[in-house]
DNA sequence: CTGAAAGCGCTTACAG
DNA sequence: CTGAAAGCGCTTACAG
């Protein structure tokens, strides 16, 4: 039982036949004898001789291995895309390969290497956040990797990259979040999380923009607070915006990068003893598993991502060409509520 | 620009030498002279060529691919293995390929078939829930594939299974959690999740009853309640084992399975009007993200998920046959508390 | 320093 | 129905 195994030359020898009649057995060519069969089956089931499909990929120019490139798995909603993906691809006999996102934009050595050298049969790239500085990186990477295998985006795809993707925008869905809370009868309201320098397609703050100048709301610059993505990042982005107000004018509602700086956010407002949602309303997004079981239960937008992941794979096998818009929808709980009425300051 | 991209042989015309000294161009061969080494690499990267290193593997017998078995993704805790895993192997220049359970224990056709066809360079198996009748069958699987590629096992690894492994005891894990219970003044220890028919690495109930009977209190039956691994399940199980028993008969602490059945445990506690943690202490595993930010925050053992995965690759890729036990530790917050004093009832 | 040739483990025309 | 041979894209002795 060396570590090689078998190969098919193994096989043949022991059957008596050629390697090529090993070969059409094992591919269930119907023109093989069917005593030849038996007898091959034997050896070959007597062994656990498996082909390897490293030397079947030499003719096939196929791999049956798709790749996915994710900002990073910690965060349960790649998570989710990873799931979809991997369902996707087994039901059609693919496994999938986890890349890191350095793997397309690290500078040293050539990027997109050694993607490109896996002669994958396509790749799913999530392009979320961006430094400024990555963009004509991801751009060249992505052509390169394109001589080799197919490619299609997902996430908050940038619209001058021209691949099959599926797409959603930041902006927008911020601005049906704005707007639905102006419906709520909140005015103040805040937007934590996201980077100045994000491109637009990430900009939430577009969104909440135009969703407060259409209902003729004025933009209150302390009211945008930026932050990265964890619940920490929340928690302390929250406390820094209440901290610089006067209670009087806190927000009455806040509009979270994720779940997770929405839970930050909750656990802030707790601290300063700010009910949720009688005085202040929370909006996350993403609708992580433990939404249901926050205290109190989190409003958040889902987005679908495990559906995305088995849609991109589909994408991918198929060969369409083109770009879609994601599904997003709420998921209203309790955390989000009319805004309170005015009440006098202590 | 088709698809299949430049060979060796594109590289070799273009450049006008042969395919073995853009070979060893390629991987850096000093016997090259300068002159020459130059014009194959103008060419190399005018064309942005990647050797395959499907081809490469041919001759050297390597994928430079790891595969992982997990049970489902989407429980963050096995994607926090993932995780690890991944990092560890992109450090040694691998990339991991995402197998489902059912890839190794899947009746139809031949088990362990896709994984062994692989030929990848090692896989990682995490070996937890697991149905009486599919215990015989992964011992085959696993059998098989190691004809092909090391295995390294991880999670509650059965003990008759000789394979390098990291494991980790839920019976002895358990056993310390009532203890330190049992030290806060708890008696009526509640036990929730987990399955009747699981095999003893995993039967928290051995190490729940062990450190009961250390303590000389009694095991009572309906105090443990058989349940799956969601929120759901936790909340429907505090809720059955709640209504079973008049208020004073109450538990005053419970160990959930994991930290989702906790979240689902706070939240059944929660609607029946108990305090976490004056009327009732929570326990959790596995320390999720959101642990800290439940209400209260939850006490939760962490099993190190990430590390175990990185461990796991450095187990396999160095060819260590040792079995080692995985590392936790106790994460206390509020959720855990000294039982509460003896009260009269309404 | 460089090339021709064999080999890695398969598949697939092509003969017979 | 079956086998000998070429080929997939590389690497690596072996010559020169």
């Amino acid at each position: 039982m060396s570590r090689s195994g078998y190969t098919i030359y193994d096989i043949a020898a022991e059957a008596g036949v050629s390697i090529a009649t090993v070969s059409r057995v094992l591919k269930g060519d119907s023109s093989v004898s069917e005593k030849t069969r038996l007898k091959v089956q034997e050896v070959i089931s007597r062994r656990n001789y498996r082909p390897s499909s490293i030397a079947r990929g030499m003719t096939s120019k196929t791999t049956h291995t798709l790749g996915i490139v994710l900002p990073k798995l910690l965060n349960p909603n790649y998570a989710m895309i990873f799931t979809g993906a991997s369902d996707g691809a087994w039901a059609a006999g693919y496994s999938v390969s986890l890349f890191p996102w350095r793997s397309i934009t690290d500078q040293e050595g050539n990027p997109a290497l050694l993607l490109a050298e896996r002669r994958l049969d396509g790749v799913i790239v999530c392009v979320e956040y961006l430094p400024p500085h990555q963009q004509e990186l991801l751009g060249r990477s992505l052509g390169e990797l394109r001589q080799y295998m197919p490619v299609v985006l997902i996430g908050c795809v940038p619209a001058d990259l021209d691949y099959p993707a599926i797409s959603y925008n930041m902006a927008e869905i911020t601005q049906g979040i704005v707007e639905e809370l102006i419906r709520l009868g909140h005015e103040r309201i805040a937007l934590i999380g996201g980077m100045e320098e994000d491109r637009d397609e990430l900009r939430r703050d577009i969104g909440y923009r135009q969703g407060l100048e259409a209902a003729h709301l004025p933009f209150v610059d302390s009211y945008r607070v930026w932050c990265g993505g964890t619940a920490e990042d929340g928690e302390a982005a929250m406390d820094r915006l209440l901290s610089s107000l006067l209670p009087s004018h806190w927000p009455t509602a806040v509009i979270a990068l994720n779940d997770m700086v929405a839970m930050g956010c909750m656990a802030a407002a707790r601290r300063r003893g700010l009910q949720v949602p009688e005085d202040l309303s929370v909006v996350g997004c993403g609708n992580l598993f433990c939404a249901p079981y926050l205290v109190p239960p989190l409003t958040s937008i889902d987005t679908h991502q495990q559906q995305l992941g088995r849609r991109a794979v589909e994408l991918l096998l198929s060969g369409e060409k083109r770009r879609e818009d994601a599904r997003w929808e709420w998921v209203r709980r309790d955390s989000c509520g009319p805004a309170p009425l005015p009440k006098e300051k202590t």
